[in-house]
DNA sequence: AGTAATTTGTTCGAATTTGAACAAGTAAGG
DNA sequence: CCTTACTTGTTCAAATTCGAACAAATTACT
């Protein structure tokens, strides 16, 4: 039983600052999105992952580590998308198993619609706030903890 | 209808790193503190809150705010923490609606128990992947980030 | 005082998320 | 070949989240 290493002020701080900007970003994105395009923020993340992808198609377990999320989860979207009309899936062959999911082009022209407001919304919640400087020590720091995060969920 | 400005490759950069950061991060506090304490991480952060808060009591509306999160998300995990016995709610006297959540003693056990685990994983998942320089970096951006996105939700 | 506007916490239903369990398919090693 | 181990995507039940609607209480304003 070891004494653990409490947090000192400031990595306390920077703690709380790292939770409670996750939350107020994530709320204003989602909201956005909701209510001006009727998507989820993992539906749209779907939508510009598959619009980026080589025949605009991922397999779905791919998906689901694209997002971070579970499998059922991307289950559960891909099923509303399909049902929207604005992804569909497509079995894999040589492997029985995989299916792909295929943005169609109904999917790209919502996908289209969406994104000025999108890109809006990220501007003002997160870009247009902080000075060049801060925003690249931002992205070199969050892009270490995604990178070492990886591997090891 | 203006042309939208869109994120250059840096501004990209931060926001997915963003993305990823958070999902990773909070999908590795939430699964510790689950699997070795029974506790959700919003539960976990009330426990914090009303433990550090004078009398060791917090109004609802209050800890939504501290929070993050929607008034009923509070009564729902109030409910649960009450539940177990972690927590009390006790009525406001000079505002009839009011109502206090207070940590009770053994809410205050559970806390001191979880604690070391809790602070170990955030370690794990944040603070120690940084160096001081990175570390301090982030929580002057995120810091900006959450001050200005305070009162306009 | 008296009426309108606001605030507080809860309830409700709908949407979403998760992990465990599962069936089906594929890969690896003898 | 063939048995064992892994991978893939789905289903399911349980837990959680949200916002809208609500009743009760308080505040602001005339």
């Amino acid at each position: 039983m070891e004494q653990p290493r409490w947090l000192d002020s400031g990595e306390m701080a920077a703690w709380n600052a790292f939770l409670e900007a996750s939350h107020r970003v994530s709320r204003r994105v989602e909201r956005q999105l909701r209510d001006q395009q009727g998507l989820s923020h993992p539906q749209y993340e779907i939508l510009v992952r598959l619009a980026e992808a080589p025949e605009r198609e991922i397999r779905m377990t791919e998906l689901a580590e694209l997002l971070v999320t579970s499998k059922s989860g991307i289950t559960y979207q891909v099923g509303k998308l399909e049902s929207a009309g604005l992804v569909r899936r497509r079995s894999c062959s040589g492997d029985e198993r995989g299916v792909f999911a295929v943005l169609t082009d109904e999917g790209m022209d919502k996908l289209r619609g969406a994104a000025p407001g999108h890109v809006e919304i990220v501007r003002s919640s997160l870009i247009d706030l902080l000075s060049p400087e801060q925003l690249d020590a931002l992205g070199d720091a969050l892009g270490t903890v995604a990178r070492r995060l990886d591997p090891r969920d």
